[in-house]
DNA sequence: CCCTCCCTGACCATATCTGACCTTTGCTTT
DNA sequence: AAAGCAAAGGTCAGATATGGTCAGGGAGGG
């Protein structure tokens, strides 16, 4: 557990506190709180409130500034999925894999287990091949991902 | 006995006292405790704890870095499995697709609607490529087959 | 002798954390 | 107003801490 992950879930626990809806911190106190320098702060906002991930960063400087994280709303889920996959192009590196895992999580289409399983199986299959590694994870993840969803469905039923 | 089997058998207990749920680990620490290479232990986990034999791997490098190892086990089916995933090899065909998919059939693996959407998937994702179908369509196979037996066991429990 | 498995070390990739320096905003003083 | 100041927050390069990969050497059983 590094700082950065303690600070992550300590926004996460407060903006689930709020109802989910969106919260402001100083930036400042924060850091104080933590013990860290306040440029640590922006590292975790970069690194985990991502767009992608669903959170909403919007902040001012000067005084009475703040930082302000919001929750993005999703009309249907399995409608932003399918869109996802149908995002998913002809190639895709590693990290945008690992992106777009992330967002299907995010949106409630993956469980922990599922990625980390979807995560193995791309991990395994694109290890063996010389070439073409980004072609084969784009067909890969989209297949994957997919069946996932399926799977889920059928086990709902 | 090897360094390999020593360390092997380690994480093994560590994972067995931790109720076969889920354990982490330091690369650096394991390779210190046991006085070898920190790539020795790659090595192990490449070859002991494989999908096939159940386990789960993933990792973060970094500060905070660790390795997680989980069972995701249940060993029978996967052992019948995993001699059909084996023998699927580098390339191949569809019609040899075909009899794998109904081997995984009657073997219980795989549903019937299970079929239908690895067979969907397998299609719609090799339509789009003009070359290397085959190899394609191995990988595809091998890794829907190992995802949908992972969905059948985490249902399951 | 050859093959497979084990082991090592050099080099690479990535996540986290820190500090120096920069920009924006609001209030206060001329 | 304009200038000056204080109080936020922002950026970025670099240090530190992990883990990953790969080619090659070595050991032991056919």
């Amino acid at each position: 557990m590094t700082i950065a992950d303690l600070i992550e879930n300590y926004i996460k626990q407060q903006l689930h506190r709020s109802g989910n809806q969106a919260i402001a911190l100083s930036r400042a106190e924060l850091a104080e709180l933590f013990s860290c320098v306040p440029s640590q702060i922006n590292y975790v906002l970069a690194t985990r409130f991502t767009l992608e991930r669903g959170y909403l960063i919007e902040s001012r400087r000067g005084g009475g500034g703040y930082i302000r994280i919001a929750r993005v709303t999703k009309a249907d889920r399995l409608d932003m999925a399918e869109q996802l996959v149908l995002e998913i192009g002809p190639q895709i590196s590693e990290s945008e894999a690992e992106q777009f895992l992330a967002n299907f999580h995010d949106l409630g289409v993956l469980t922990e287990q599922q990625m980390r399983v979807v995560r193995a199986v791309l991990q395994r299959e694109t290890a063996q091949i010389a070439q073409g590694k980004a072609t084969l994870r784009a067909s890969l993840l989209r297949g994957l991902v997919i069946l996932t969803m399926q799977c889920g469905r059928m086990n709902e039923v």
